[in-house]
DNA sequence: TGGCAAAGTTGACCCTGGTCGATTTTTATC
DNA sequence: GATAAAAATCGACCAGGGTCAACTTTGCCA
């Protein structure tokens, strides 16, 4: 038997994630706490850190598991034949839909995406490289399309978008945007301005 | 003598606060315990709870302390006839000095901030209200002087320049930006792009 | 197979944030 | 000043995250 070792960890962290899937989603991530996540797993409470450095690992890595809808939505968009700007704001609308539906899962998740407390970095890393590796293309054939300036650096503009749709999520989750509509509207007007650019048109230039 | 309740309340708060200054100064924020911070006000770990919420709510009155500081010197700036965007980087690096110069504390301010998990919304709504007041009037003259498009709604505007300042930030502390030079430079690159628009110039338009 | 080292498991334990009812202090009223 | 209501203080207590030294299982080799 080719390493049972390796096997029954694999059955064990399994385990510990299907608990985290049926907790977090019933009780909520804070109501969870690491003994019924044990107990759900039929596990002892220190196996679990033999798994995972804290419980925010169990949490990112549940997160990576629902967000693999996200991106096969996302993907789904990602060939029709639509202005750079309809398709983005269709991108960022599907995320927010999962923020929208699990506001708790969603601000711990930008939490820990934005300004990540534990070591999670490469974690982190990994889940919004996810988005990179997503929208590069999208943006390359914008520019062969003319939509977008061939002057710039991609990373940068992902993170222009990016950056914008954060500011988004954080007003709502703040309150300054109530409904998903506004949300979108919002995102809408700030995409437009981006892409317009904030100074005034230059008479002629060149 | 015109209300003791009054005094002491106050004198208790105070003292709290000061705590809270010599001890998260030392030990950083993690590293003090409300027991720690009870004993060093000289008073009983129960009567913080009567003065603050939570652990975090100390913090961000904490923050709020130290923060008058940069906004100082952010309002010097705001008289010197620069270009718009210089200004502008002026400002956010004046903001960014304290975060690099306070990982820590900036790391949980901001997280407060955008993605707040306890019920701080006013406190973490005023926090950055008081950047709108600032930034608000920049703008304008900004519009006045033609630097700035003016069928743009302000508020989207500053929401614009503050979501690319915090994409950069969280593009520190998540290490894709090393040092506070590169921070700078991207905060200026992303500036630029949004001044001029990521879109093509249009051959001319109206 | 026997036996031993390494890997993996475990729950008692520690610490901390936050709660709560009992206790003390202040104010208002007579 | 006496007294009662209201406000404020307190620390024992609780629950949860995270640690660790003892213990069990697995893999390996003679």
């Amino acid at each position: 038997m080719a390493g049972k070792r390796e096997q029954n960890k694999r059955r064990t962290k399994l385990a510990i994630l299907e608990a985290a899937v049926r907790l977090f989603t019933t009780k909520g991530y804070d109501r969870t706490s690491i003994t019924d996540l044990a107990s759900e797993a039929g596990i002892g409470k220190g196996t679990i850190y033999s798994y995972f450095r804290k419980k925010s690992e169990i949490f990112l890595a549940f997160c990576e598991e629902q967000l693999e809808v996200t991106k096969a939505a996302i993907i789904q968009t990602e060939t029709s034949p639509m202005p750079l700007i309809d398709r983005l704001l269709a991108i960022y609308h599907q995320d927010f839909r999962f923020i929208h539906q699990n506001p708790e899962f969603g601000r711990l998740l930008m939490r820990e995406t934005f300004f990540p407390l534990d070591l999670n970095l490469e974690q982190s890393r990994r889940l919004d490289n996810r988005y990179m590796a997503l929208l590069v293309p999208l943006l390359q054939k914008a520019q062969l399309q003319g939509e977008l300036r061939r002057d710039l650096e991609l990373t940068l503009v992902l993170g222009h978008f990016y950056g914008l749709y954060t500011m988004v999520v954080s007003a709502w989750f703040t309150g300054r945007l109530l409904t998903e509509e506004d949300v979108l509207m919002a995102l809408h007007a700030l995409f437009e301005q981006a892409l317009q650019g904030l100074a005034p048109p230059r008479p002629h230039q060149s």
